[in-house]
DNA sequence: CTCTATGCAAATCTTTTGCACGAAC
DNA sequence: GTTCGTGCAAAAGATTTGCATAGAG
């Protein structure tokens, strides 16, 4: 059976698994040529990044990466992850009393965050063109979209 | 010498003060139908809450009460701040590694936060009045414009 | 071989909580 | 007199840091 999409006999999980191999190996590229170095941690973090589920707290990405190495020091989690948010492969948003959420800066988006229930809603970068567009010309403030985080009530709870 | 605005021979600086105060006496009517009471801790509380310097962190607001009564621990501190936010008379926001900062919730305004350099620019409500539109018609949620927050680089930085 | 990354433990910083006493209404 | 607020101490939670060693380039 073939899917379209894949190559010869690959089932679509497998062709997704290698788009995320490559996008991951890019990044440890742009790290290598930031004088940083490709470990098996930094490799399992990213995987963690780029699976499924947006919004994880360190906590979390490292019971993910625990999965796989169970040596890996949360410590080493919070370090790679500072170190990925220096290149700009990932944001991190605060929010609440918890502890502080990381995911990809790959696709620029911005974030509905109830303040009761906690749930957060993705909206599409354009949404904000005029506010952004006002902050630069009025303010001289360059926004950006991937750390653009508001906060209200959801459908839900209003 | 009379300025307008004020009473009888009344200074400007005193007149602020006044209204300052009343403003606090306000809040704290506010506190008691809600079953609270007015404790010389909440009022300095409120009275450096009301001062100048708009966003402050529990640390820096204890340090402004403890001028006047060194015995105010920074747990009082707290709970206090949980309290006026509960009632909505001030608004926290939580940003880069620091500490939580507070501020009155009076003023509708959203902020401009540099990711750089860590300076908040506050902007006028209407900036922010089709984003708070397209946000209830297209998704349900309600913004709370109190508690907006943007970032990325000032004009300074960029 | 050199320099970066890691594991581990401990420290730090912010915020929360339990409890007994004192104060506001 | 009741109920709420406070001081104090201790806990809890998240994140950071120092150091010796392992590992990538």
């Amino acid at each position: 059976m073939l899917y379209p999409g894949t190559v010869g006999n690959e089932t679509p999980t497998a062709s997704a698994e290698r788009a995320e191999t490559e996008a991951i190996e890019e990044v440890l590229a742009l790290v290598r040529r930031n004088g940083g170095r490709a470990t098996p941690a930094r490799r399992l973090l990213l995987k963690a990044l780029f699976g499924t589920g947006e919004h994880r707290s360190a906590e979390e990405l490292a019971a993910e990466v625990h999965a796989q190495a169970p040596d890996v020091h949360l410590s080493t989690i919070y370090r790679n992850l500072e170190e990925l948010e220096r290149l700009g492969v990932i944001d991190s948003t605060r929010l609440g009393g918890g502890p502080a959420t990381y995911h990809l800066a790959t696709a620029a988006h911005g974030h509905l965050v109830c303040e009761k229930c906690g749930s957060m809603t993705e909206v599409p970068d354009d949404m904000f063109r005029d506010l952004i567009q006002t902050a630069s010309t009025e303010y001289g403030f360059a926004i950006n979209p991937h750390r653009f985080a508001v906060t209200g009530r959801c459908a839900n709870c209003r």
